[in-house]
DNA sequence: GCTGTCAATCGGGACA
DNA sequence: TGTCCCGATTGACAGC
């Protein structure tokens, strides 16, 4: 396969095997899309190819069955490129690329919504491993921190009871001995302090 | 036989 | 109102 740089003149060569309309299966009711199954009416409509073949047996069978289409490896190489270049394509892309593939335009339509759509599965997928990988670290972050609260309780038991922060001057005190307003110079509020801040009451 | 993949279908919302 | 797109689903088929 080969690709010049003017789309209007690609040099691209595809085997597209032998093309068999399927037999028209009747209207179909309340089906707006375009039926792969069905007729195609039009010259472009005919452009279906790929490796479309008929059951015989779908005919006789009186329901509709739908075949399954396979594009070949060339169609779904270039559908892929467009894909990567445009996620959405303009009616006239819809339709170059359509006749450039010897596809409709409905099937060149869907290929590209299917594409979408499974681009943004993946997309979710790939978010929730992110998600869980962090709820795991925030875990693990969790539980060294209440191993490092539980150090801090063993160490002093009567001063994480409460720590009270001054209002005004911003200072911490121990709760257990804010009767001797023994007051905690520069002491730094951090994670590790189990404190409460008293808006009402003024220790200086 | 089961399962995964993927083209096609369906119903509905958004928008010009 | 027609067209386009999306999400959910279906169904054919391939690989195991």
């Amino acid at each position: 396969m080969a690709l010049s740089p003017n789309s209007s003149s690609l040099d691209l060569t595809i085997s597209i095997p032998s093309f068999s309309p399927s037999p028209s299966l009747g209207d179909h009711h309340g089906m707006r899309d375009f039926d792969i199954n069905q007729t195609p009416k039009t010259e472009e409509d005919r452009m279906i190819g790929a490796t479309q073949h008929v059951n015989e047996e779908d005919s006789n069978s009186g329901g509709r069955r739908r075949k399954k289409l396979r594009l070949t490896k060339e169609q779904s190489h270039l559908l892929e490129e467009s894909f990567i270049q445009n996620h959405t394509l303009t009616p006239k892309q819809k339709k170059d690329l359509a006749t450039f593939l010897k596809l409709s335009q409905r099937q060149v339509e869907v290929w590209f919504q299917n594409r979408r759509a499974r681009s943004k599965l993946k997309h979710t997928e790939m978010e929730c491993e992110y998600l869980k990988r962090w709820f795991g670290s925030l875990k693990e972050q969790n539980r060294r921190l209440q191993i490092e609260v539980e150090e801090l309780r063993a160490l002093k038991p009567s001063s994480t009871s409460a720590l009270t922060m001054c209002p005004r001057c911003e200072r911490v005190t121990d709760a257990a001995d804010n009767d001797s307003n023994a007051v905690q110079e520069g002491a730094v509020l951090s994670s590790r302090s189990r404190m409460t801040i008293s808006s009402s009451s003024s220790f200086c």
